[in-house]
RNA sequence: GCGCCUGUGGUGGAAUUGGCAGACACGCAAGAUUUAGGAUCUUGUGCUCCGGCGUGCAGGUUCGACCCCUGUCAGGCGCACCA
């Protein structure tokens, strides 16, 4: 009996893969290309997760099958490595955060390739990396360059322990995504990139992209698109106030107005003395600036609000006047501030009209109890009354009729809305992209020229986050100040730098050429290589890396750089993998699993075929040690098929066996369900092990389809059986759709659909021939004795049903 | 509150999308081997009062339902006053 030395063979063809550079992707090759992308980790100084693994093995295997049959496969890996984990751990330890991140990335790699995984290495890349971050750069200055970068005074969250302002995106259930800590408001200068001047293409190009289901209505809700109308109502005060609504078919409906407390017209208003009720109103402001944009969406669903005394709206449909409110309830941030209320057609505009004892109007009939007891929403079935010109008409030709009604009057136009804010750019944080942009007191703000690029990020000795808003880099005063590159007159750096997610919006394209120092890539190696053909990813990154890139993507596309419109034709997304316990893993839970120790304890193998086994990818899965063992046993099993083996081509008696197993794993890899492909091969294997032997013949095809699961084992036991000179340089086997049948199979036979036989027959039999047979069972037939026979089906291959009375 | 997803043996999970529920694996049991344990191999393993009953629960459609429809419960995710 031969013994698999696992921990040998791993590391031997680990080295063996490195030496020959087999599974590096050629530019400039005339085979057909395959662009394999997962996102590239964050080097932590807790090492590589039993996660990261799942999402790396499941490419990895789709990567490698594709390499065997003759594509030209680009599978990179790099680190996303500037961030906040790591300056904070360097604050912690004095270390700088450049020591500290080549420590951590030095050792992620060493883990990654403990796995064996079939990454290209030689071009991997690291987003802290000037080399790099030049063409990050670069990319924000021709942002700025479009008018898509600006720096603004504006309120913005500020996380409370990063001491650092964050993206509506990095906001999560009011706290940071990154550590948890409570976000506040706090007016600051900031850099802001419009990802609103994209947000339609955004939305409309996601039809042309193979995502999950789940990715775009999350980036859909995220983007918030609505179609609606602007209209203008007079005041008694002789101001216009828009208000945006999706209803305007209901105008006829409005019985008052509100304002969000920040609304402009009541600084205003209250100057000028025009609302009688001014102490009223200060003290609701004072009130609602007192809670947090959380708490006021949030916690208060209870209506609040103050009617303002003295000023009334006036109706532009019917000219009826109605009161004003302020309430926090409406958003200064969404559509104009303020909206009409239509208590009868909308719940929230319902329970504020019951709380102020305000007219309810039904505009829109077909509701089962009065709209006094319960608001109409319908859209699709009401009919619209009350309502002068639009009495009779349905809700969607109403809108339309209304609409044109408001834009020929001048009283009105038709609107879009989004959710979508733009991005907050700026972090003032050390560990970070420098934003290539001089202060010049003449000039104004004053891009660098791309020539100074890279602007290197300056060696310090503190870099701790201040209280007061500053970056770290403000005390570096000879950095800071600079000359003008427009007048050459002395002005100041901009000492923010760029958030974590810079570096990942366009990394993908760094891999297809991340050498190249005098473009992002060659225009030839983007040609060739985009759009990344299958990427997988997380969740959790579905409105903030992902939609990013997709936002930088399309810009550089706008401007010529990139060839294609979207970065990714394909996105999935991995299920987390939980602790025994069935909890998140964390180390103050105690459940965390080192994929070091797994490997260590059971190979890499097995802890591939593990990650793939534990069930649907896109599910979360506890771990479990015990499941463990049967990959190991399975991968063992396989190596002992060694002994078994004598000369000849697949046996007649195992040739539809292997040609559904071909079949089968070959569709479920591009279909990302290893956990049943390896079902199928441990099927397979028990097939071999019953029929006591294993051919060549079999044992190649069974190497070759198990090599992307189990890349070391088979690769070792491909050598010793002398198949070839190695796997790499063979090809993917193929079935024979007419050899996948069976001869015989077995029907079951239902009498009133219950089972009351099973059958063997020839795979073709008939209808008449099946029926025959059934019939001759005597269960069949004392079922069906002295029966009327009222019906017979018979499914090809499946099952006979008579149904009887 | 609204929307989406999930619910299958002791466990992780399969089921060609309306056609034999429980593939594959873990665990367990018995046997073989072994001084013993471990490892390995073989066999068995949804429940059952042996009539049947079984895919969270209650109905419905159908010759036939894990799959479709209605209601309901539980868990997860997303959105959350976006007018």
């Amino acid at each position: 009996m031969r013994e698999y030395n696992f921990a040998e063979a791993e590391k031997k063809w680990q080295e063996i893969w490195g030496e020959t550079g087999v599974f590096h992707a050629e530019n400039g090759s005339d085979k057909p290309k395959y662009y394999c992308l997962v996102e590239f980790p964050y080097p932590s100084g807790n090492g590589l997760h039993v996660g990261h693994p799942r999402s790396y093995t499941a490419l990895d295997i789709v990567a490698r099958k594709k390499r065997l049959q003759g594509y030209n496969v680009l599978y990179p890996m790099g680190w996303d490595a500037f961030g906040l984990p790591t300056e904070n751990f360097a604050i912690k330890n004095h270390i700088h955060p450049e020591l500290v991140t080549k420590k951590n990335v030095a050792r992620f790699k060493s883990q990654l390739q403990s796995i064996g995984f079939s990454f290209d290495w030689s071009r991997e890349v690291n987003t802290t990396d000037p080399g790099y971050y030049k063409w990050t750069q670069w990319i924000f200055l021709q942002l700025y360059k479009k008018g898509l970068a600006y720096k603004k005074e504006m309120p913005v969250n500020w996380c409370t322990s990063c001491k650092c302002v964050l993206a509506n995106e990095e906001v999560v259930d009011g706290v940071c995504e990154r550590c948890g800590s409570q976000v506040i408001r706090k007016v600051k200068s900031q850099w802001m990139l419009k990802i609103t001047e994209y947000a339609d293409r955004l939305v409309d190009d996601l039809d042309s992209v193979d995502y999950i289901e789940r990715v775009k209505t999350q980036q859909r809700n995220w983007i918030g698109r609505s179609y609606g109308a602007e209209v203008d109502f007079s005041t008694s005060a002789g101001d216009k106030l828009t208000v945006y609504t999706t209803r305007a078919d209901t105008l006829f409906g409005v019985t008052y107005m509100v304002l969000s407390p920040e609304h402009a017209y009541i600084d205003k208003w209250l100057a000028s003395g025009a609302i009688g009720n001014a102490g009223d109103v200060a003290a609701y402001r004072a009130e609602a600036a007192k809670k947090s944009d959380f708490e006021r969406t949030e916690l208060n669903k209870d209506k609040t609000g103050v009617r303002l005394d003295g000023v009334t709206a006036i109706n532009p449909a019917n000219g009826v006047a109605v009161p004003i409110f302020i309430s926090d309830y409406v958003l200064t941030s969404y559509g104009t501030g303020a909206v009409m209320g239509v208590p009868a057609h909308d719940s929230r505009d319902w329970d504020f009209a019951k709380k102020f004892g305000l007219d309810i109007i039904e505009v829109v009939s077909g509701s089962d109890v009065p709209v006094t007891e319960k608001c109409y929403t319908d859209v699709a079935d009401g009919i619209l009354v009350n309502s002068d010109f639009l009495n009779g008409l349905n809700v969607a030709d109403a809108k339309e009729k209304i609409a044109s009604w408001l834009s020929e009057k001048g009283l009105g136009r038709r609107k879009t809305n989004f959710k979508l804010r733009d991005w907050v750019f700026s972090r003032q944080r050390y560990w970070g992209e420098p934003i290539p942009m001089v202060r010049c007191e003449k000039c104004g703000w004053v891009p660098l020229d791309e020539s100074e690029l890279p602007l290197k990020l300056p060696m310090v000795d503190s870099y701790e986050p201040t209280d007061n808003g500053e970056s770290p880099l403000a005390k570096l005063t000879d950095w800071v100040n600079t000359t003008c590159p427009c007048c050459g007159g002395a002005a100041q750096r901009e000492t923010d730098t760029m958030p974590q997610w810079a570096g990942s919006s366009w990394y993908f394209l760094r891999y297809c050429d991340p050498h190249n120092s005098d473009a992002l890539a060659s225009k030839e190696a983007l040609e060739y290589w985009t759009p990344v053909d299958w990427y997988n990813g997380g969740m959790e990154h579905t409105t903030l890396h992902l939609l990013y890139s997709r936002f930088w993507h399309k810009f550089l596309y706008d401007i010529g750089v990139v060839p294609t419109s979207e970065p990714y034709a394909k996105r999935t997304s991995h299920g987390m993998i939980l602790g025994e316990d069935g909890e998140k893993m964390s180390k103050s839970r105690g459940n965390v699993v080192n994929p070091d120790d797994v490997v260590a304890q059971y190979g890499a193998d097995t802890l591939r075929l593990y990650e793939m086994f534990i069930g649907d990818f896109e599910k979360t899965a506890p771990w479990s040690t015990s499941s463990i063992k049967g990959c190991k046993r399975f991968t063992e099993r396989y190596w002992a098929l060694g002994d078994m083996l004598c000369d000849g081509g697949v046996r007649p008696e195992m040739e539809g066996k292997f040609h559904r197993t071909i079949k089968k794993v070959t569709s479920d890899i591009d279909s990302l369900k290893a956990n049943t492909a390896i079902a199928a091969l441990m099927s397979l294997l028990n097939d071999i092990y019953a029929s006591g032997k294993v051919t060549r013949e079999e044992l190649k095809i069974f190497t070759l389809l198990l090599n992307p699961f189990a890349p070391h084992v088979t690769e070792e036991l491909y050598e010793e059986c002398g198949f070839g000179k190695g796997i790499s340089y063979d090809k993917w086997p193929e079935y024979d759709e007419s050899k996948c049948a069976e001869s015989t199979v077995e029907i079951a036979v239902q009498v009133n659909g219950k089972i009351k036989a099973r059958l063997d027959v020839a795979a073709d039999i008939d209808e008449a021939g099946a029926l025959a047979a059934a019939k001759a069972d005597g269960a069949v037939a004392a079922a069906i004795e002295g029966k009327t026979i009222v019906k017979e089906l018979y499914v090809k291959g499946r099952l006979v049903n008579i149904v009887v009375r």
